[in-house]
DNA sequence: GTCTATAGGCAGATAGAC
DNA sequence: GTCTATCTGCCTATAGAC
């Protein structure tokens, strides 16, 4: 109460910059990098416009923050949840947890939102993009390793094409419900791509 | 040569029209609906952006009209792949092929990247966009029907919801596929799942 | 249908006082 | 760190001549 909170190497920079990235990650995931401005996360905070320039000179800057954040914290969960005493599938089961909570509130994966818009968004921004879904791969190919270990899952594909398709499926699932508002349909997608990774290789397949 | 070309009831209203529509598709698809701006059309056809007003008065009609020619299109190929004389299976091909023509252009599906963008959207252009998706659900939703009859596919679930789980499986591929400029990742995954439409619902699976 | 001209507003960004 | 003031440029949209 009396000195100033400490500041330990991973806390954020300031308390207006942390604010200001909260505000800023909701307007992204909701409306698109795009489509806000420092306008609306300064009315958001009751600040001006300019005190934002002097956190985040440009908003390039402002995105690879957020950026960097929110990879930072899916870490820190995937991380988490790797630790856990569950079996592949229930691990798959929280990381889908994950996506549902963000899309319960209304919003999108953020990298989802910003893949869309990938084109328009300066080249620092991009990088960030594909290192958080290369984190995120590599987090699903290890679990579906581990679950192919224990005889749960029985993919012919291999572990890496695997997680590409279970993340395309996870952020797609996402894209096509929020139109219609509809959790419920993205958690049933979502059962069903997992449970696709449990069933056996069978029929001869195509040709 | 002598006379005007005669105005067909499905022709565009106009060429300049038409040609703005042909620029804008491009560019909502690579940038996104909230990037581009009538000066980037009005550029590229060599007009003035008043000019542009006079075919589409607002944004929002020219995003409408966009949606609503896009749909149509599509619809045609749906209907066309359905006549084909081939199995289930083959015209789920034919349908992954169309996605796979658009990103090869480095672009998105039209409505999947309105989709990421629906919120920041005017309601008629939101209208559009469930309807887009409502009508590729329905068609794969018929195919899979066509696929089980023919003990082709083996899925558990109803095809209302594979089709749902397909289409966000195909609009996901191709977003996560972008920013790594990769369509062979795409096409991997496409034939994951569809793959996954023929596997026999083997074990217990969960519970 | 296309043009010039312009309105009216908002964007991202900077300078410099406090 | 926050402020006022301001710049420059672009945005969507309209009026009215040709």
């Amino acid at each position: 109460m009396l000195a100033a909170m400490p500041r330990l190497a991973s806390s954020p920079a300031s308390d207006t910059a942390t604010r200001a990235l909260d505000v800023a990650e909701t307007l992204v995931q909701q409306m698109g990098f795009n489509w806000f401005s420092y306008a609306d996360i300064a009315e958001a905070l009751g600040i001006r416009k300019a005190s934002l320039h002097h956190h985040f000179p440009s908003k390039a800057d402002l995105g690879r923050a957020l950026l960097v954040r929110y990879r930072d914290r899916f870490d820190v969960e995937l991380k988490r949840i790797h630790a856990l005493p569950i079996d592949a599938h229930g691990k798959l089961l929280r990381y889908v947890g994950l996506y549902e909570a963000v899309l319960r509130g209304d919003r999108l994966c953020l990298c989802g939102m910003l893949a869309a818009e990938y084109a328009s968004l300066p080249e620092p921004m991009q990088e960030e993009i594909r290192s958080f879904f290369d984190l995120n791969r590599k987090w699903l190919a290890s679990v579906i390793r581990e679950g192919r270990r224990s005889l749960l899952f029985h993919t012919r594909d291999t572990p890496e094409s695997a997680s590409f398709t279970l993340l395309g499926a996870l952020e797609g699932a996402m894209l096509v419900a929020r139109p219609y508002g509809d959790v419920a349909r993205f958690a049933e997608s979502a059962a069903q791509v997992l449970e696709s990774l449990k069933t056996r290789p069978g029929s001869k397949g195509s040709r």
